[in-house]
DNA sequence: GTTACCACCTGAGTGC
DNA sequence: TGCACTCAGGTGGTAA
């Protein structure tokens, strides 16, 4: 799935067709996703207007004048397309309906936003605004990594005692929220630590050098429009770029990119999922 | 309480 | 060309 920074990239794209504006009309194509939508969506959201749109983790919250908030994950494979703006900042022609469109919002401004997602683990849900923070999905997650509550201590505490791979602890939303595989591993090379160097064993200088580093990773992600592998699109359509600057991700077998390194890039599964790394540059 | 694994679903890519 | 198989960016649930 689109990580934070995609998931970040597509709000910003989403923001101009949908901050203040009306939703006019919903279109709910099949009854769930990952989980059944909830209740009467369509009647619920029609009519509101979208007063904030903003980003927890990998969530979309879309701030409605009903009191509820709109709930949006992408999971591995959702998109969010806009078309047909009246201000022609996107794709002014609304394209034809594709498989696997399960949502659409048509915006009161003309703008059409689109929900597609072929593997149908993305979700949707509505919740109260005003409790939206203690909502189970979100209620779990730990801090945000671009955040000020996302510190030294708070790795160092999160990490002590832990006997788990340091790249599972990273991935684990409940220590640091929105992280997923392509960004560990690309923080991970970056730290020079083995992803499978026990988290609790860690020293403390370089847990606390984890810190800056993954802040660096999403920060230069976002400003690349996030990265696009299969399914990742921006609102309006385009790529990200950043998987051209991948050190280490899906890069097995290729030369380590360190000037005075000699080694290929790894693939481990760990977890079932795919780790990248340098074994002479992370240990 | 912690950790590892499975399932959910579809499509792209690969090998035979 | 067609079929079988593997793999994929996430995450909740369950078993050990």
């Amino acid at each position: 799935m689109p990580e934070l920074p995609e998931v970040e990239t597509v709000m910003r794209g989403l923001a101009p067709a949908m901050q203040g504006a009306v939703i006019a009309q919903a279109d709910v194509n099949r009854p769930d996703l990952r989980w059944p939508f909830p209740a009467d969506m369509a009647r619920r959201l029609t009519g509101q207007t979208v007063l904030q749109l903003r980003r927890r983790s990998k969530y979309i919250l879309a701030d409605l004048s009903s009191g509820e908030s709109l709930l949006i994950h992408l999971g591995m494979s959702g998109r969010m397309l806009v078309s047909g703006d009246p201000l022609g900042q996107f794709v002014r022609e609304h394209p034809m309906a594709e498989k696997h469109d399960h949502v659409v919002f048509h915006m009161a401004n003309g703008a059409r936003i689109t929900f597609n997602d072929p593997r149908r683990f993305g979700a949707m849900d509505l919740l109260d605004t005003a409790t939206a923070a203690q909502h189970k999905l979100l209620a779990v997650l730990g801090p945000e990594p671009l955040g000020n509550d996302f510190h030294e201590a708070h790795l160092i505490a999160a990490f002590k005692g832990r006997n788990t791979p340091v790249k599972s602890a990273l991935l684990d939303q409940r220590i640091i929220a929105g992280l997923g595989n392509i960004y560990v591993c690309e923080a991970l090379y970056r730290a020079g630590i083995h992803p499978a160097r026990k988290a609790g064993k860690l020293s403390r200088p370089r847990i606390a050098a984890l810190v800056p580093i993954i802040r660096a990773v999403l920060g230069e992600a976002i400003q690349a429009g996030g990265s696009s592998l299969k399914d990742f699109r921006q609102a309006d359509g385009e790529l990200g770029y950043f998987q051209h600057s991948f050190d280490v991700y899906g890069r097995e077998g290729a030369p380590c990119k360190s000037p005075e390194c000699t080694q290929v890039i790894k693939r481990i599964v760990q977890s079932g999922r795919s780790s990248f790394y340098c074994s002479q540059c992370q240990r």
